[in-house]
DNA sequence: TAGATTGTTAATCGATTAACAATC
DNA sequence: TAGATTGTTAATCGATTAACAATC
């Protein structure tokens, strides 16, 4: 999608999608089944016109003089942002926060299906972390083409990443999500998606604010 | 620090300090003394101009026709950042997400010292994870007070973020770093800083790119 | 000095907000 | 119908990029 497509949705929309899915949720298991974007806005602390502009990105998900019905807009974003495509995750490098990433129900909520584990470390091989049971990394390739495998979480050593994900995008991974301090990047697979997570930098922003309040 | 104050720094700004601090990190333990915009500017992948704009928010750092001394920018920046002011933290809630931050070298290298690990279960308590011993959530306000944090890491419960939060904010703590879903704010104390951190929608704008590409 | 590269102003671009006609 | 609230256009605001004089 180009930026110069008429369907070019800019990243700062993208970026507010989730939260929007995650107030919506909210909503919902409040049951409350219809809000109007000023009544949102507030509770978001954002704009009403915001909200408007974001949803209209996608289409007229609202009625006129009534405002947005909560499940049908939950169920519109939830799609849009691939909820329903099931995208199947692998965790390679079962450390202290792959374990930690293990046991949350960040994935299911999201409609991503966690179904690999992958570490080096022998001691690790062959033990299990809920329903799954950790895999020697020289399989993964293997792994990931015969069960179409999406996104490959890298919670792995910055010396190993890089070397990683090309294997890992030669066998049809899709999307990286990097937690490792390397900032990944595969040019010679240019339709793969790569998200750094860089989570020292959010501890910076926290410190520069406190430093300045 | 107000939008209209003269030395107001804007949040797009701040949120790439972090960036620089990293690459002129990197600069230094290749060696490299010295850089131009231009040439950081095609490492960063960003724009020479946006370089020189955001350095100058702070102040001249470079020089004519040499560019930038590699080692007191960084100097700089760090102390923008106040790594310098080692600041101390207290992680709330040793689950997997509390143990892997514990064990990451994230703290030290940018100036903040981790004092404390706190728990509410009794099995936890005592238990020693690096140089620190799982104390009592009874006791954290006495401990934030008597040790001068400033920062909370919040890696427990959704639920019971919001009451940590207060009870920390009157010990003097005067940042948070929030892993919980939820999203913190605390009107009672408007001068406390607080970083919400959603690894969830992260996971879903890469899933949203995924499902776009 | 000549060349390089900054600091800074001006121009452009994009994102946010305001306004209001359309319409439920 | 009258009231409410959207979808959408226009106005504003802010952030990024370009340009160049200052200067090392």
């Amino acid at each position: 999608m180009s930026k110069n497509d008429s369907k070019y949705i800019s990243k700062a929309v993208i970026r507010r999608l989730p939260r929007y899915f995650r107030y919506l949720r909210d909503l919902l298991s409040n049951d409350i089944m219809r809000i109007s974007s000023k009544e949102l806005s507030e509770r978001m602390n954002v704009t009403a016109s915001q909200i408007r502009q974001d949803l209209n990105c996608f289409g007229g998900f609202g009625q006129q003089g009534y405002g947005y019905n909560v499940k049908s807009l939950y169920s519109e974003i939830s799609k849009i942002l691939g909820v329903d495509k099931g995208y199947k995750a692998v965790i390679i490098g079962v450390g202290n926060l792959g374990k930690a990433l293990i046991n949350t129900p960040m994935f299911e909520k999201r409609g991503v299906k966690l179904s690999g584990l992958f570490d080096v470390d022998c001691d690790l091989i062959g033990k299990s972390f809920g329903q799954l049971t950790v895999m020697n990394t020289d399989d993964m390739e293997t792994f990931c083409r015969e069960n179409d495998i999406s996104i490959a979480i890298l919670t792995l050593p910055k010396t190993e990443v890089y070397d990683t994900a090309i294997r890992l995008a030669s066998a049809g991974v899709k999307g990286f999500w990097n937690f490792s301090n390397a900032e990944l990047s595969l040019p010679d697979y240019p339709d793969v998606i790569i998200e750094n997570v860089h989570l020292g930098d959010s501890l910076m922003a926290l410190c520069y604010e406190i430093a300045n309040a």
